[in-house]
RNA sequence: GGAGAGGUGGCUGAGUGGCUGAAAGCGCUCCCCUGCUAAGGGAGUAUACGUUAAUAGCGUAUCGAGGGUUCGAAUCCCUCUCUCUCCGCCA
């Protein structure tokens, strides 16, 4: 969500940003929405003034009677008056907050234009690409030739978009989120968070996800709407909501491992095959939540704390940001980390860290207390995978798979396995 | 799931229809006093929205949330919600 009066004052520089994602909010209408409403605020406020004077005579001792009744009967025109009005203003700020919930962040200005990912621009890569005398194999060909990934079993268990793993690929998928969280907790400072999987609607709408995306959320039915997470950002940056923080508690850096849900709506005939894209997959994942004026030293930190996994792992990257048309809705700068998959012969996307500003705590009404300027702020909030499991997971079959189809084991994930060097 | 108790400002805690945005204490900030590791005195100290150049004023709203009664509600009534205690069930 964006401040009203950002939207009113700077015009421009949001529309400018709406064009520059092809977003096809209609801002004028919006802000005619908008200029209604605090006209009528105004005849509310006034109407409500002036009823506060008359009650004020009315409770005055040295009132006489016939003043006293004729006092009543003129706040009784007064409440017939406002009663109108207030119903009105009610319908007009519930349709004013329901349509600001759609725009989508403010672009911060280094953000590229573009109208999908091919115009995303590379930032810097690593690693050398590995290179096989064989044939590389793909992660599903891998897997279930050695019985280590179950496509067919998960199918039947819950339908398509699911995997059953076994033995030593269900302990290197184990080992993965082991060794993340011990990165993230012991060399670059995240508290270690237990969050819930299941949260009220209030949660997905304040990190974005909701109204807009609601086709991509698992809902579960019950009297109140709960959703499965699709990532654990959301429990993590709800943490704060509705609360004014101490600028001496910021920045706050967490970590969480949970499962996401995804119904990947829209998603159909998108990587079918394997375990790329998933109803149900595992993540760690990264939020800060920082003062405005450090949150883009922030984004830089939080993405080579998740590149840091992939060093270590040796695996071969390349750190893009994405332009305009690829930003997500609450992001306003986004760093794409993509992995090397030999199979794929390409790289593919593994980690997304995003500086969403203040759009998100607003959204959630959370806010810090400025002990410099002792006002209170928006904090701002960023968040990013450290890394997300599964895909982790296939570009290390991948990149260590040898001849025989055995995965050797990386050396900083063996003290996970039993110092097992190869599954 | 059953029974009961309760939700007031950063905290503790008063307050049963108008003088309460809210006593008092604690904490915090600023100032004054004081030659000593302390104490005393004074002032200030919520959030949101509207108005505005203004984070100056002014106005409006907020005592868990929503609705009702009333000229007027933190105070009365209803619904919901959350927390706590006891019982049941249970990883």
């Amino acid at each position: 969500m964006l401040d009203s009066k950002t939207l009113r004052k700077e015009t421009k520089k949001v529309s400018l940003s709406l064009k520059k994602r092809a977003s096809d909010f209609d801002l004028d209408s919006y802000l005619k929405m908008d200029q209604k409403m605090r006209d009528l605020i105004s005849t509310v406020e006034e109407l409500r003034s002036s009823k506060n004077n008359i009650n004020k005579s009315i409770a005055s001792p040295e009132i006489s009677e016939n003043d006293k009744s004729d006092l009543i009967s003129e706040v009784g025109t007064i409440n017939k008056k406002l009663k109108e009005s207030e119903q009105s203003l009610n319908e007009l700020s519930e349709q004013t907050k329901k349509m600001s919930l759609e725009i989508p962040n403010i672009l911060d200005e280094s953000v590229p234009e573009g109208s999908s990912e091919k115009e995303n621009v590379e930032v810097r890569s690593w690693g050398k690409l590995p290179k096989f005398d064989f044939e590389p194999k793909d992660h599903s060909e891998l897997g279930e030739s050695k019985g280590g990934i179950d496509f067919e079993s998960a199918a039947k268990l819950s339908g398509s978009r699911f995997v059953v793993m076994k033995d030593g690929y269900a302990k290197l998928h184990r080992a993965l989120k082991q060794f993340m969280l011990d990165v993230q907790t012991e060399e670059n400072g995240y508290t270690e968070m237990y969050v819930p999987n299941i949260v009220r609607s209030d949660c997905l709408e304040g990190t974005g996800q909701l109204p807009k995306f609601a086709d991509d959320q698992y809902k579960i039915e019950n009297e109140e709407a709960l959703y499965l997470i699709p990532t654990a950002e959301v429990p993590l940056t709800n943490l704060i909501r509705e609360s004014i923080l101490d600028q001496s508690e910021l920045p706050i850096k967490m970590t969480a491992h949970t499962p996401c849900f995804r119904q990947e709506a829209g998603s159909y005939g998108k990587d079918t095959k394997g375990m790329i894209r998933q109803h149900q997959f595992e993540k760690v994942e990264l939020v800060h939540i920082v003062k405005p004026e450090e949150s883009y030293e922030a984004l830089e930190e939080l993405t080579k704390n998740a590149e840091s996994i992939l060093q270590k792992l040796n695996l071969p990257y390349r750190v893009m940001l994405l332009c305009s048309g690829d930003t997500g809705f609450s992001a306003a700068k986004t760093y794409d980390l993509e992995v090397w998959l030999p199979s794929q012969n390409t790289f593919r996307e593994i980690s997304s860290c995003s500086n969403c500003e203040s759009f998100q705590s607003r959204r959630m009404k959370a806010r810090y207390k400025n002990s410099d300027t002792k006002q209170t702020d928006y904090p701002h909030t960023l968040n990013g995978s450290g890394l997300a499991i599964g895909r982790t997971f296939i570009a290390v079959l991948e990149n260590y798979q040898n001849e025989d189809g055995s995965i050797t084991i990386p050396d900083v994930l063996m003290p996970y396995m039993q110092n097992r060097e190869r599954i």
